[in-house]
Formats: C-alpha cells, structure tokens, sequence
DNA sequence: AAGTGGTCTAGACCACTCC
DNA sequence: GAGTGGTCTAGACCACTTA
C-alpha cells in the first residue's frame, strides 16, 4: 500500500459519501490497520488531502472532511521574458523612465519605508515581437539592493535582474482589472479606458522591502491554472 | 534537528549564495550526517522546498538549486457568499435567467459534450448589502449532476449548491480583464465600457464535464494572495 | 488527563536515470 | 551498472488540544 493509493481511497471516500463534509474519519492507527501499512503512509496521505485542503486536522481532535472546501489553485508567475517567450514570440524590453525620486506615500508604506530617501522609480515597456505586451511600473529601495543602481537595465530588464539577484523572498501579490488612463493607454497603443489586467506585486526580503511593481498588461490577457 | 529547521538551513545557504542557481547541493545522506539528522528528515525538508520550485530534484541526477524560479503563489478562492461576507456584508442572490436549451459551441467544447443534449443555462446577480457584486453565467450538464434539477436555486445559489453536492472536482480557472458589455453593465449598475475583473471556469469529475462558468466581478474587485 | 496528530530515527528496498 | 531520490516500516517520543 503506498501512500498514493491510500490518498486516492480516502479521497474516493469522501467522493462517493461514505465520509461526509463535517465527520471525523477514524484516526491515522486504525487507517493503517484497516488499510495494512504503517501509520506513516497514513499520515503522508491525509496530510496531503489537508494541503489540498479536503481535510482538516488537528491534534486530540483528530481529522474531518472540510466542509466547504474552498476551490484552490496553484498559481506560477514567471518571468515575463519566460511569459512571452512561452507564446512563441520574440522578447524584448525597452526602460522609458529611470529616476532616482522621493516615492509616493502609497509606496512608502506598501514598502514600510518611514524615512524620506529616495527610491530607484523604474518604467519598463516589455513587448511580445515588438508590440506593447505589459507596462511594468515599480519602485525599488536601493537601501536593500544597492548593487542595481549599476546594473546595466537596457541588457537585462530590472524585473529579471531581481529575480536573478535577489531570488528568494516573500511578497503579496494581486490581480484586479483597471481600465487604461491616457498615458498608459498610449504606451501600450490601445484606447483610453480598455480594459486592463493589472498585476501588483510587494516583495520583502526578511523585514525589508524590496521593491513594489505595478504590471498593466495589453487587453486580452489571460492568467491561467488548474485547481 | 527538525525537517524545518533543515529546510531553513538550506534556504539561507541557497539566500546566501553558497549554493548558486543551477548548481547541484550534496545528496540527502551527506547532508543527514553533516547536520546530525536521518536522511528522512533532510528528504522531507528538500522535498518541501522543491514543491516551492525552489529546488529541483530527479533520481540519480541529485537535487540542484531552480534557475529562475517562477513565483508561486496559492490561491484560494472561495464561495462567492464567504467571500462577501469576509467584507462585513450581506450576502444576497438573484437568479435572474434559468433554462434548458442547446449550448453554444464554445461551451460544448470547453465541457467535452458532443451530442446535442440541452444544457441548463442559470444567470445569477450576487449581491452584497444589495449592490450587484458579480454576475454570474453558468453552465451546468444535467446529465453528470440530475439532482440539480429539483434544487431551490432560489435559497440556495449554484454555486454553493455544486459545492455542497459536488465537492470534489478538478478544473481550470482563468482570470482576465474585459469591458463590460451593455447588457452586462447594466446588471451590474455600471457604465459600458467598464473595466471588469473576470473569472473562468471550468470544473470536471473523472472525465465529465460538469459545469463551467463566467463571473463577472464589479469594478474594484481584486484577488489577493500571498507568495 | 488523555487522545490524536506531528515528527524523528534507522534501516531497508525500490525506481528511475545518467553514464 | 551504479548512484540518487522515493518510499515503506516499526517504534518511539513529543506537542497540542479538547473533553
């Protein structure tokens, strides 16, 4: 018995009624005796239902089927280089702005900035065999990556460097649709007011914040994945 | 020494840059003996963190540290009334369109129906505190949930009745941006044009299709999460 | 206070894949 | 063919939580 298939018949279980939403399921010793295997397998298969969030467990209180399992999917962001070059198209990247300013309020306290210095403000047109695909708008703190101030960004987009210097840290991330205010309606060549998938993205470093990025993608775009 | 405790250590190693991007990382029994644990500990802390494409392990090759990770984010996304009344709202619903008809083509396809069998259509506006909040099309196929049929749509919304009913279901989702057109504006009390937040989709069990679904979120609405 | 899941261990065998 | 991760086991102790 390999912990799969005590996943599959636990989750065949809950599909077919035999557990209903709210029960407890026996405990992981007597699933093991039941099924014939170790209560390790055990273990490693409702704790995969649980990540999935099918399962709910806790210690003395032992484990239930979730009630109203919220739909979860697993959602990769890549590299937009990688995004576009993934549909088939050329890549290529052009810095509009590069500006060494005080930040907007907005920025400081997404970033948790309580001083005045000034931040690294970048805008970077990325576009898919040569069309506007996405304005990418963002603020970096120099504080945290000082090596960037002289990073050649016409070669490597800020976007890609930071992925490939500072690769891992934590962040909040949010999809919204806004529609297209001149300027950037114009940077991208489409109308005033189109309909734009926006993606906003804070990234931290331990306590420090990074950098905070506003991405406006060209009407049309679609974010997908599978639950 | 704990698996997470391993797993920290060999994220400031990989932080740190001791180990640089696409190089390989010891295997699991030297890192076991030099951090005083049993292989299976060190086994769960590298397998957690290939599952944050952090890492990227294949038999025999050995584990190496991911080139360009892509961001992982997981998303939850729950029952439209949970989600209204997370804001301090109340959750109301109104079926504004339910019927048997043909499906159009598009929708056949996404659910992999071939016959000409009639598909029932439901549009229902969701509400909080009694502003539309998203509109929601639907496509359900009678033949994989019959029960449905005889259920108070009314009390309860489609939603959260094949949530309850079907819970247990693999699917696509997608999430884009569209401008809201004039019958779609005017359910939701906003101006044509109007930039609105949209999610797709399509959800199975085994090989059926069971339903698939267009909402259509206000102007405003974001998806949040965390990476 | 006691029951339940969370985790660690040491050892074993297996499956994959690179050379 | 051999090296590496994938997994199973049996047993043990611990941490949390609820009854």
């Amino acid at each position: 018995m390999t912990w799969q298939r005590v996943r599959a018949e636990v989750h065949r279980r809950i599909t077919d009624r035999l557990w209903l939403p709210g029960e407890s399921i026996p405990i992981e010793a007597d699933l093991a005796l039941e099924l014939g295997c170790s209560r390790s397998t055990v273990n490693r298969a409702l704790r995969a239902l649980a990540e999935e969030g099918l399962l709910e467990r806790r210690r003395k209180g032992g484990t239930r089927v979730t009630k109203t399992p919220a739909a979860r999917a697993k959602l990769s962001v890549p590299l937009i280089r990688i995004e576009i070059e993934a549909q088939g198209a050329r890549y290529a990247h052009r810095v509009l702005r590069r500006e060494r300013i005080r930040s907007p309020a907005t920025v400081r306290t997404s970033l948790g900035i309580t001083d005045e210095r000034r931040l690294l403000h970048l805008e970077t047109l990325h576009l898919a065999d040569g069309c506007p695909f996405v304005l990418e708008d963002r603020w970096v703190d120099p504080l945290t990556v000082p090596s960037l101030l002289e990073a050649d960004l016409e070669r490597i987009s800020v976007n890609e460097w930071l992925v490939a210097h500072v690769p891992l840290s934590r962040g909040d991330i949010a999809f919204s649709a806004v529609a297209a205010d001149a300027a950037t309606a114009s940077i991208l060549e489409v109308e005033p007011g189109a309909a734009l998938f926006v993606v906003e993205r804070t990234t931290w470093r331990d306590e420090s914040g990074i950098t905070c990025v506003h991405l406006s993608y060209r009407p049309g775009h679609r974010v997908e994945t599978t639950l």
